[in-house]
RNA sequence: GUCCCCAUCGUCUAGAGGCCUAGGACGCCGGGCUUUCAAUCCGGCAACACGGGUUCGAAUCCCGUUGGGGACGCCA
């Protein structure tokens, strides 16, 4: 039989790398025993639910590449059905009317927590008389739908990653599955869900182990067999708490905006509680292969930020410098770098060739936005602090004679290596070295210190912009011109 | 508080009783290359949480402790 596995975020907030990797787990194993991959939004929450959100995760997902064979279903298109089955489980006595308002649950609650024991239902409803439920009923009380949920004996939740779990049924109580309004709830929808939609395997985060006997339950009142269950770890931050805003970019799309690949993205979270041998470096292709359920690690992991931006830089050091050439493009021109008109006049070729003489520095997309810049237009950001250091009066000298040198040479001649020889040469007669000019010339052409080397630098910008960029340096440390350039 | 899960370098991990003097990767430190910064190469620092068992032998199995996380809603 084909697997069917799901993932059922909430629109509640943005797709966040937590919620990635579980899909992520779930999307490989799809791949890998070439089953179909649900998507459902679980959206019953009306009041919290924020429906412009679907879209964004869709987006996130696309982006990511995880892309769902079936749906996106929405549970709020759905209640009739979860009636259905509630209705049929009232129907045949395995759940029943709650009367009790939320105001006397919360007290209860707040009573046993208070006493050191566990918050547990009290049953005042499961064995109401007629009389007594026409009585509340004439009170204008809405009832609620709760389980008759074992009250002895042991649940036990056989999973695919941590083992044989078990549950004293004592522990649980009986939940509600039905609201007041006429809405269910989450672990009942879930089951529903699952059943209706022929889920084999429930691949999820770890915080759902809790609820997997509650929906144990569930399935045996309707008389299903169960799935598999398999939680996954989940993703901490650096404190070793849940991820959450206050920890800076945990959504999907805050990768995005910080210039990360998807694919850098997607072989983190894929190494994220899951290895295989020594390698790192996995191709979506060798993930689908590799990837086992089995070879999940159970503790919890820590989002590396160090280790996705050295994945990042392998990516773009080894990618293809057309595609990144466009992505960096778009960056630049989203960020503001370059109007789109400017960027229109820069050809492709330009752009694929910049990020290719860039990528052995920049780790981002947005690094490379950011650096590409003196080698795309003639507008150069100069450093105050830089200029001061390294354009200095006594260098002026040297740079005229570097830049009637350069002037003298052909378009064709202005190539790395010839260029290194012609300067090396006029600095030997002069008794200098080419330490004492590298940094000053580099800062003159580009108006940073870094970059590749100094006469690829030259080549790359070709002559007509660096005889014009070492004019203006000059001019500079000679105080002619504008010093506010 | 109660229940559930988890526990190897700072981080991600390898490790299924002897192959472990605990391996790899990121990061960090030092060095080579070099006009800078990278890339790259070489080298280094760095962990089995603790305590009891079981066994000829334990990172590996069992129990406990500690620590961390999660759950305990008419949220999902």
């Amino acid at each position: 039989m084909k697997p069917r596995v799901r993932f059922a975020p909430s629109p509640t907030g943005e797709l966040h790398v937590g919620g990635a990797r579980t899909a992520l787990f779930n999307w490989l194993f799809a791949r890998k025993h070439r089953g179909v991959f649900v998507l459902r939004f679980e959206d019953t929450d009306i009041e919290r639910n924020r429906p412009e959100l679907v879209e964004p995760i869709l987006e996130s997902f696309r982006w990511l590449g995880i892309l769902w064979d079936e749906g996106p279903y929405f549970q709020s298109q759905r209640f009739a059905l979860y009636r259905e089955y509630a209705e049929r489980l009232l129907r045949e006595g395995q759940a029943y009317r709650c009367y009790c308002a939320p105001e006397e649950l919360e007290q209860k609650r707040t009573q046993a927590m208070a006493a050191k024991r566990k918050p547990k239902y009290d049953g005042h409803c499961r064995n109401l008389s007629s009389e007594e439920q026409k009585r509340y009923e004439a009170e204008g009380r809405k009832p609620a739908l709760r389980i008759k949920a074992p009250q002895s004996g042991m649940t036990i939740v056989e999973d695919l990653i941590r083992g044989h779990v078990e549950f004293d049924n004592t522990e649980l109580d009986d939940f509600i599955i039905f609201r007041s309004d006429g809405r269910p709830t989450y672990n009942f929808a879930v089951v529903v869900d699952d059943v209706t939609m022929g889920i084999t395997h429930v691949i999820r985060a770890d915080e759902h182990l809790n609820n997997t006997p509650k929906q144990i339950f569930i399935y045996e009142a309707l008389g299903y067999a169960l799935p598999q269950f398999a939680h996954v770890p989940m993703v901490l931050a650096k404190d070793r708490t849940k991820l959450s805003k206050r920890h800076g970019a945990t959504a999907v799309f805050e990768f995005r905006d910080r210039g990360i690949l998807p694919e850098a993205l997607v072989n983190h979270l894929a190494r994220l509680g899951w290895s295989c041998g020594d390698q790192e470096i996995f191709s979506r292709e060798e993930l689908i292969e590799k990837f086992s359920l089995e070879s999940v690690n159970p503790a919890a992991a820590i989002f590396d930020d160090e280790k996705l931006l050295w994945l990042n830089h392998h990516y773009i050091k080894t990618g293809d410098p057309r595609r990144l050439g466009k992505l960096v493009r778009t960056f630049a021109v989203r960020r503001g770098f370059l109007t789109e008109a400017e960027a229109g006049k820069i050809p492709e070729e330009r752009w694929a060739a910049v990020v290719d003489f860039l990528k052995e520095r920049k780790r981002t997309l947005l690094e490379l936005a950011e650096g590409a810049l003196p080698f795309l237009t003639d507008r150069l950001n100069y450093d105050p602090k830089v200029v001061e250091k390294f354009l200095t009066a006594d260098k002026a000298t040297l740079l005229q004679e570097i830049a009637e040198i350069l002037q003298a040479m052909s378009e064709q001649n202005f190539r790395a290596a010839v260029l290194e020889e012609r300067v090396r040469i006029h600095l030997e007669s002069q008794g200098r070295a080419l330490k004492e000019i590298a940094q000053p010339c580099r800062v003159a052409l580009t108006g940073v210190t870094t970059g590749p080397g100094l006469f690829e630098t030259m080549e790359f910008l070709g002559k007509a912009w660096v005889i014009a960029r070492l004019k203006r340096a000059i001019e500079k440390i000679q105080g002619v011109g504008s010093p506010a350039r």
